[in-house]
RNA sequence: GGGCGGUUAGCUCAGCUGGUUAGAGCACCUGCUUUACACGCAGGGGGUCACUGGUUCGAAUCCAGUAUCGCCCA
């Protein structure tokens, strides 16, 4: 911001994203490139989105997730797989119908008055305006989705799958329907399974309270959390060996306020050390009562109704929301002394993963899928390693859920969503069946006088379909015969029991198979401060804004940069210009290689015959590493590693190494012309492994660089770089990293001493080895302008000059003459420091070599590199201490 | 309460099967209108690798425990 005026002065070469990115983005889907085809002989590679709700906006979450998945896509589609990424997005019943209800209640209506027809109706309409949206917010980013194959759940097909599953587990004995206690949310009106409750702390209390015995003037102390369920309960419980109670058994106490007669039972599952040891049973509000209630045949007694007020069980409390009546309740209690005593405590409640409201444990008709059996084949893949998680930690995770696996609640009391295909007579008769039972199905009753379950199914009911419902099943159809099992599922931490979980139970039970190889797991995107992301809080940062200001390319590479394996990216806006100032810089290397290029052909995919110098091999050298760790990167699924290496390799190695050593030293003269050739060839080498991060950039570098008419020419297909491990040289790369030294050490003298800049200096080099002088003597016209050489001296004997700064490095005394320019002190202190630093390292060896278990137990090239390192350290600290006594003596 | 993960430079993180001079990016300091790039170049400062104990000739790395943060499950 400081140097605006440096901005403005200069008009700016900066790379420019916007016009670039919109206009390949329409090519690449008129050319069709993203559409994957079912009759290729191409092997498979698919994907399916995690499809978001419609509900949803894009949110730097989704921009990470699809970033993931468009990398891995577009990487196998250059690397000619039959690629398919298939879009979407699913109906959230919930959500979806919640946001509708509020419109209505805006508008002065509800949805009860308007009536399910027009209600599912208008939210099909509401729907039909926002799926989309997500979806195009996805292509502003970059990815490469098959648009034309995209699904809704709510399509007829995929409808149609989820009716037939239903019959089909039914028919199995698998679904069934039951009275238990099932989360509910008093503000959605519905059931929720127990993975869509997210348990929470709260500071709340224990209320202790007084029951009478009946026929005495005893009272018996219970503590409750919840005291107005107080109202439906139907006995008190306690442990049966619990000696303090034992000749409680049996008796009657009497409820307070409502005056009822309540048995006391004796319950093992009751814990005698929690509050008093007694506990009230309340069979209609809590799980565990329930059940005791089932062994002593107690009563249910239900005090809520579905929006979470009192009923008419409720007595004087009846139409008081449940904590006004709480806090009433107490009241009267408290009149009555009745209340014991009230303790601080911290409650651990269930709320709702929608709208966060607490939910009641709630007795009511659900279906239910029965898990154990599915569960069984997906425990299997997992631990036979056809099921893989990366990072592999979650496997433990994922088993242990399912391991202990409980049934599923899939009915959900609304509206929008599959309506559950049960038919019923009116003496309760059910008819399971896809479509509506016909004659012959429903023998004896008339067809037209069955009532369908007013109720629709979980949307997760139709989600754990989508590896297979979006390409057409229950139909056998050629997408599916190519596209299914899937490759890889992306997708954050949060959903592996609601999603990923059940889909490999669907997979198996529906189809036979897993429904993918890998599971990739990627963290939830945090603020600054590694707090999670959420509406809510107002701290998320919208992917589109970042996309308008930075480009899609420095997202996506930011991201992903950003994202350390398996870990949770902590983001702020300036995390993007990491990504921006990237893709920048590649842009600007390109225009450079271009304008070097002038009317020369450029050899983009293969090198041919080339006469190399000992920097072309270095650097080809460097690619082909680089090449094998990003591969590398792929197949373990840390594209985070991936992206660093290319970010080294491209920055370090080819910007400021390779292109600035074949730069020649006058500007105007052309490069030696097979350098050039290299330096394209590396260019297109990188082009090709960055396309997956940054597709738009590079591409449009690629074309730049052709010069031929864009259509028809696209990375999307690759090649993909292959590996020539013949390229790699180790021997080549150290002479390299010595030759750098030399470089690294020159500068950091003229650095430290404040040469300027433009005065150029002589170099004396005395060397250890006539081949070391060879080499820099051969290649020093390369190296001169990045050293600011002059003239260079370099031999065995080299002797040093008056008045110069030395420097030492391994197998060299590095001279720069600097006459009148240096600072006595300044050399001191330079000279002095590494030295300190020298010997505190020879110390630390010398000590590791004076030891006989050392040298007894360590394997012998330890120790011979230990004993050259310590040669090396003696020499250099020589060599320092006399150019120090040198300054001294001046 | 059970399980999982983290704790390495001011910040965000690398560091694979123990032997590296503990690295990178950002931030910071100094210098620079150097032939693509100030969204840049060059140089530099900064770490008792959470703690304690153990294994080992040798531990950031392996083991045990402690602390602390986070997530999941109950």
């Amino acid at each position: 911001m400081s140097n605006t005026n440096a901005d403005s002065s200069k008009k700016s070469t900066a790379y420019n994203p916007f016009e670039v990115e919109t206009r390949l983005y329409d090519q690449w889907v008129k050319a069709g490139y993203f559409n994957g085809q079912a009759d290729s002989d191409k092997k498979p590679y698919s994907v399916v989105i995690p499809p978001p709700n419609v509900t949803a906006v894009l949110h730097l979450g989704h921009a990470l997730n699809n970033s993931i998945q468009d990398i891995l896509v577009r990487k196998h589609r250059m690397q000619g797989f039959e690629a398919e990424w298939l879009p979407g997005s699913d109906h959230a019943g919930i959500a979806t119908q919640v946001i509708v209800e509020k419109q209505l209640v805006k508008e002065g209506t509800t949805r009860r008055e308007v009536g399910r027809e027009k209600f599912v109706e208008r939210t099909w309409k509401w729907a039909i305006e926002n799926k989309d949206q997500i979806l195009n917010q996805l292509k502003r980013i970059g990815c490469s989705c098959d648009w034309d194959r995209t699904r809704f759940t709510l399509d007829e097909g995929l409808s149609k799958a989820v009716a037939e599953v239903f019959v089909h587990l039914y028919d199995k004995g698998w679904i069934y329907r039951g009275h238990r206690i099932v989360n509910w949310c008093p503000s959605c009106k519905t059931s929720l399974s127990d993975d869509e409750v997210e348990h929470k702390e709260f500071d709340s209390h224990l209320w202790y309270i007084k029951y009478k015995i009946k026929g005495s003037d005893e009272y018996l102390t219970v503590a409750t959390t919840r005291p107005e369920t107080m109202l439906g309960d139907t006995a008190l419980a306690i442990n049966p060996k619990d000696s303090r109670y034992k000749k409680h058994i049996g008796k009657t106490v009497i409820l307070p306020i409502l005056e009822r007669e309540i048995p006391i039972v004796a319950d093992s599952y009751v814990d005698p050390e929690f509050g008093t040891g007694i506990v009230k049973v309340t069979p209609a509000h809590d799980p565990n009562d329930f059940e005791i209630g089932k062994r002593h045949d107690l009563e249910e007694v239900n005090i809520l109704n579905i929006d979470g007020s009192l009923n008419e069980n409720a007595g004087k409390f009846k139409g008081m929301d449940r904590y006004d009546g709480r806090k009433a309740l107490l009241e009267e209690l408290k009149k009555k002394s009745q209340l014991d005593r009230t303790e601080d405590y911290k409650l651990s409640a269930g709320t709702c993963y929608r709208c966060h409201t607490i939910v009641e444990p709630y007795l009511s008709d659900q279906w239910f899928v029965k898990m154990s059996e599915l569960a069984q084949p997906a425990v299997e893949a997992v631990k036979t390693g056809k099921l893989r998680f990366h990072p592999e930690y979650w496997t433990k995770t994922y088993l242990h859920w399912m391991e202990n696996i409980r049934d599923w609640c899939i009915s959900r009391q609304l509206w929008w969503g599959h309506r559950i295909p049960v038919w019923y007579a009116e003496d309760g008769t059910a008819f399971v069946s896809v479509e509506r039972p016909t004659a012959e199905q429903c023998k004896g009753y008339d067809p037209e006088s069955l009532t369908q379950d007013e109720d629709v199914l979980d949307t997760w009911f139709s989600s754990w379909l989508w590896p297979f419902s979006t390409f057409g099943w229950p139909e056998q159809t050629a997408d599916l015969k190519k596209f299914y099992p899937t490759k890889v599922l992306v997708t954050a931490s949060e959903i592996i029991f609601l999603w990923v979980a059940r889909m490999v139970m669907a997979g198996y039970e529906f189809m036979g198979d897993c429904p993918f190889t890998d599971v990739y797991i990627h963290g939830t995107v945090r603020d600054a401060n590694g707090v999670k992301m959420s509406k809510s809080l107002g701290n998320g940062i919208d992917p589109l804004e970042i996309t308008d200001k930075y480009g899609a390319d420095a997202l996506r590479i930011s991201l992903v940069l950003a994202t350390p394996d398996g870990q949770d990216p902590c983001v702020s806006r300036n995390t993007f210009e990491v990504g921006r100032n990237f893709v920048n810089k590649l842009y600007q290397v390109s225009r450079f290689v271009m304008m070097r290029l002038d009317d020369q052909k450029p050899t983009l995919d293969k090198l041919g015959e080339v006469d190399l110098v000992i920097f072309d091999r270095w650097i080809l050298s460097r690619l082909e590493r680089t090449k094998e760790q990003v591969e590398r990167a792929f197949s373990e699924f840390r594209l985070n590693n991936g992206a660093k290496v290319l970010y080294n390799f491209v920055w370090e190695d080819y910007c400021s190494w390779y292109i600035e050593l074949i730069k020649p030293d006058q500007p105007n003269t052309p490069i030696r012309k097979d350098s050039l050739k290299v330096a394209t060839y590396v260019l297109g080498e990188i082009l090709k492994l960055m396309h997956p991060y940054t597709p738009f950039v590079t591409e449009e570098i690629y074309h730049m660089l052709r010069g031929d008419d864009a259509d028809g020419t696209t990375l999307s297909f690759g090649p993909w770089p292959t590996i020539d491990s013949k390229r790699k040289d180790d021997q080549l790369e150290e002479s390299l990293k010595q030759i750098q030294e030399v470089v690294t050490a020159v500068r950091s003298i003229r650095a430290e001493l404040n040469v300027p800049p433009g005065k150029k200096s002589d170099l004396y080099i005395r060397v250890d080895s006539e081949e070391f002088g060879t080499l820099l003597k051969n290649h020093h016209e390369y190296f001169r302008s990045l050293a600011r050489v002059e003239t260079l001296h370099c031999g065995v004997d080299v002797k040093k000059p008056p008045t110069s700064a030395s420097a030492v490095i391994s197998g060299a005394e590095i001279f720069v003459p600097l006459a009148g320019l240096i600072d006595i002190e300044v050399e001191k202190k330079r000279l002095q420091k590494n030295l300190d630093e020298l010997t505190g390292q020879l110390d630390k060896v010398s000590r590791k070599l004076a030891n006989a278990d050392f040298l007894a137990n360590a394997p012998s090239d330890v120790i011979d590199r230990e004993r050259a390192k310590k040669a090396d350290y003696q020499e250099r600290i020589e060599r320092l201490n006399r150019n120090l006594e040198q300054i001294l003596g001046w």
